[in-house]
DNA sequence: GCCGTTTTCGGCCCGACTGTTTTCAGTCG
């Protein structure tokens, strides 16, 4: 696992760490166990420095959830590179489990069946099972969910190779300064300078002769390279996708990186503008009537053509921004500093785990103006939703650190679960307390669209309603977003001064991209939240941004944007 | 496996939902 490419290191580890403890589960180990590996995991990814250099300083005794046993794991993994121990361990697991555990209905106990019963260790062996009816019949295992099955296997099937933009881009990231540090300049194109939330191939312009192909594959340690299309592409793995280098010279860097980086549906509307005014783009540069123009970047290619530059992460083909490149009407898009502040943050009063301190501090650090505290409701006892008391305590402490922290505004909001029925699980009475209500659905996803609908446009019309949390529920390569009629949500959130969230966490970047453009379009406000149940959850921000852009969105039409009155006003409807 | 301590053991989140379970098992969040 550690071969190969370097990833950060405490992202390898934490990620050895939540094997440990699937494979401990599939073995029927204590439960208590496995959560511990699990929170040692997720303590490890909270820490802000690499932990060769936590080793360094003393050692791990400190960090809470990692005791002594597994603090002696870690120890070995990072200082000795010796996985052995997980080596034993996965021989005891079947080859699959990890994917088993995407489809969605099966835990460890229905995949614990299938490997002791019918011998089932892969998605491919559950597939062939269904097929000749050998899964039927299976204790835990209904009719209904077996039908379901097929279906589910191939779209856990179609996600091999993919991967969320956030670790594509971490990716990109370590290999680019593995690189650079050897004096080799790469550039970064495709899907991940496009902002792809969905990643199948990391793509580099590398300048300079293709000899360094060989220089590279060994600072990257990866053997096997094959030639497609003119690029070295190395096959995807499990820790990353594929990889694509094309060499490219100076003169040509330009053009390259636009070719490399637009989608083909942006590429070829550029060609057929190219045709009307007489210039020529192709992979050795710009030309006009047969002479090379010098280039010296994309900027300049866009003026050739009579077009506004568009920025990487618009290039999708779509009309709205060929035309808005024609009649030079690219809005300015929003920018990190527009962003005055975050909404939609968790803390420990349900299921965060930072106190409302350390997130009013976080925020601050971060230069935010404000900050809005969304606990969970009390229907959401998954995650410690809050009682009327719980509410009252908060709001006491809210209370205090204004008094304390006079340069930073605090608003008081709750996350309310969407019920059943489209109400909010709150009265009137308790939602008048906050200054914000974000509404969301986190149970009874599985209805039909019709009902569906009607649940949340009861939810919009709510006059509490502040904004609609994570709109589809998608979970990026791992659950489908519900079936909903969004023309209908958009055009009731316009109607009730209801805010969409872009929920910027990487794994959900909901609502799509695609549907702020006509929204703001119409009128509408759109609202980013990192979600954050840390205060490095704060940080995903960035991401919220980076596909805010994609969707053109404006500060203007952004609730972060505005100032803290100005979104307490925006609740109130005013 | 970790943690806290009334300190070396006992507790660690748990209710809703689904299916076919006639009293519960498995999954989800």
């Amino acid at each position: 696992m550690c071969r190969g490419v370097p990833l950060d290191n405490n992202r390898i580890i934490a990620s050895a760490l939540l094997e440990t403890a699937r494979a401990y589960e599939f073995l029927d180990e204590n439960p208590y166990k496995v959560q511990a590996y699990r929170k040692a995991a997720h303590a490890v990814l909270q820490l802000d420095e690499p932990l060769s250099g936590v080793l360094e300083k003393g050692g791990l005794s400190g960090i809470p959830g990692i005791g002594k046993t597994i603090a002696a794991r870690i120890e070995s993994w990072v200082r000795g590179h010796d996985f052995s121990d997980l080596e034993e361990l996965r021989a005891r697991i079947p080859s699959g489990l990890d994917e088993l555990l995407k489809v969605p209905g099966l835990g460890m106990k229905r995949i614990r069946i299938l490997h002791e019963q019918r011998s089932i260790g892969s998605v491919e062996d559950l597939m062939d099972a269904v097929k000749e009816g050998k899964v039927s019949g299976l204790r835990a295992f209904p009719a209904k969910f077996v039908s379901s099955l097929p279906r589910a296997l191939e779209r856990v099937m179609s996600y091999r190779g993919k991967f969320t933009i956030d670790l594509a881009l971490a990716y990109a990231e370590e290999i680019r300064s593995v690189l650079a540090a050897s004096g080799i300049q790469v550039h970064l194109a495709g899907q991940c300078r496009r902002i792809s939330e969905i990643v199948e191939k990391i793509e580099f312009l590398v300048e300079g002769g293709e000899g360094e192909m060989d220089k590279i594959m060994g600072l990257l340690k990866e053997p096997r390279v094959e030639i497609k299309g003119g690029a070295y592409e190395m096959p995807p793995k499990a820790v990353r996708p594929a990889l694509s280098f094309i060499f490219v010279s100076p003169d040509a860097l330009a053009a390259r990186l636009l070719i490399a980086t637009g989608s083909a549906g942006h590429l070829d509307e550029l060609k057929n503008i190219a045709a009307e005014t007489g210039v020529e783009i192709d992979e050795r540069g710009v030309y006009r009537k047969g002479e090379m123009i010098a280039a010296r970047d994309e900027e300049e290619i866009y003026r050739l053509l009579g077009l506004q530059y568009l920025p990487p992460e618009v290039r999708e083909g779509r009309d709205v921004e060929m035309a808005l490149a024609r009649s030079h009407t690219v809005p300015e898009l929003i920018r990190r500093e527009d962003v005055r502040g975050t909404i939609h943050n968790h803390t420990v009063f349900s299921d965060g785990t930072s106190t409302l301190e350390e997130m009013v501090l976080g925020a601050r650090e971060r230069g935010y103006q404000w900050i809005g505290i969304s606990d969970h409701s009390r229907s959401a006892y998954y995650a410690g939703g809050m009682s009327q008391d719980d509410i009252a305590e908060q709001h006491r402490e809210i209370d205090e650190l204004k008094a304390r922290y006079r340069d930073i505004e605090i608003l008081k909001g709750i996350e309310s679960d969407i019920l059943a029925d489209g109400s909010l699980d709150y009265p009137p009475e308790i939602l008048e307390r906050f200054d914000f209500v974000v509404a969301s659905i986190h149970t009874g996803m599985d209805i039909d669209r019709e009902t569906m609908t009607k649940r949340i446009v009861t939810a919009l019309r709510n006059p509490f309603t502040t904004m609609l949390a994570h709109p589809t529920g998608r979970i990026l390569l791992s659950r489908e977003p519900y079936e909903v009629d969004m023309d209908a949500v958009l055009e009731e959130a316009f109607r009730n001064n209801v805010a969409l969230e872009l929920n910027a966490n990487p794994s959900r970047l909901d609502i799509d991209w695609r549907l702020i453009e006509p929204f703001i379009s119409a009128g509408g406000i759109i609202v980013l939240s990192p979600d954050a149940h840390t205060v490095e959850g704060l940080d995903d921000m960035e991401f919220g941004l980076k596909l805010a852009r994609k969707g053109f969105l404006t500060a203007g039409a952004c609730l972060n944007s505005f100032g803290a009155e100005g979104v307490r006003l925006f609740a109130k409807k005013i």
